[in-house]
Formats: structure tokens, C-alpha cells, sequence
DNA sequence: ATACAAGGTATGATATATCATACCTAAAAA
DNA sequence: TTTTTAGGTATGATATATCATACCTTGTAT
């Protein structure tokens, strides 16, 4: 697997949990204390998101970090 | 849990998982194409490392990425 | 029509992950 | 003793994640 294919799979996980608890991304970023302009290209896969940056979302999200790295 | 937690607790699964195999951080290192001087860092839990690198070090330990966020 | 919300982009600044290199110690092997 | 080997630290350079802000588009609600 590539950096870039996994890039894209956190992003589109990310963007599924946060849908699925009808949250936007304006939301869940203030609740990160993020920039959307951060958090946007992260759910599109362009980033390379450090751990603590996915600590954050996934707290918001009330999920463990794992989730994001599933098929 | 707070980001100094998760960090240790991926340094301690990546140190685990490295030493069940019999690899040293000099092998690992070497093959993940990364500096030791990083790696020993975050396997001592100093570092918010990325997604990708985290990458890099489960395909040389043949593990799932998910592995080291185990508790 | 007009305001607002949601997703998205652009840009410059700042913080820091990673690189590259050199050096150190302790333990094991020659 | 001498030489490796493994783990570890220090430092400066470079790349890039994140911040902060402004702006745009589309759809929806007022």
C-alpha cells in the first residue's frame, strides 16, 4: 500500500464516522481546536495527519484512533 | 487520553513488535528508509509522528498499522 | 432578493517531523 | 585489549503539517 492509498483511506473514514453522527466539518474542526483549512484536506487525503492530529478528530468522533486506518 | 499517552503507547508497541521479530532499530531504520535518529525518538514515545512513517515501519514489521495503537 | 450554512480553495506564517551527520556509552565478541 | 554492535544523544538543515485568515460556490432558508 502507498502513503497516497493511505492517505485516502483515513480521509474517507474520517468523512464516513463524521457523517454518520450528522456532524459538519465546521463543527468537528472548532471541536478539534483545528483549522478546517487542515482538517478538509485531511478527510480529501492530501496530508500527511501526524497521530495527535488524529487523536483529536477521533475524540470528537467518539471512536479509537484504529478506526481510521480499516478497510 | 492525552497525546504525550498515545505517543508512548505507540513507541512501546512499535519497540514490542520490533523486538518479537529480532530486528534491531539500526535494521528497522535501515529498511524503513529512515534515520535512527527518528526512530528512536518515537519509539521512546517524544515524537507525534505521521501517518506515513507509522507506515513505513508496519510493512517492515509486517504488521497492520492499526497494531500500534493497541492498548 | 438576501442572508446564511456547508464544503472547499489560496496564501503566508509558524511549528515541528524528518534528514544527515557526528559522537557517546555499555556490552559482547574477536 | 581491541573492535564491533546496539542503543542513544546533539545539532543544524530541510520539508511539510498546522495555523490563521480571506475568499469562493452552492444550496437552503428567511
Amino acid at each position: 500500500m502507498t502513503e497516497k492509498e493511505l492517505f485516502i483511506r483515513i480521509g474517507k473514514n474520517i468523512t464516513r464516522i463524521r457523517k454518520s453522527k450528522g456532524y459538519t466539518i465546521n463543527h468537528v474542526a472548532a471541536e478539534c481546536d483545528m483549522e478546517k483549512s487542515n482538517l478538509i484536506p485531511i478527510e480529501k487525503g492530501r496530508i500527511n495527519v501526524t497521530a495527535g492530529t488524529l487523536l483529536r478528530i477521533a475524540e470528537v468522533l467518539e471512536v479509537d484512533v484504529k478506526e481510521f486506518f480499516k478497510i
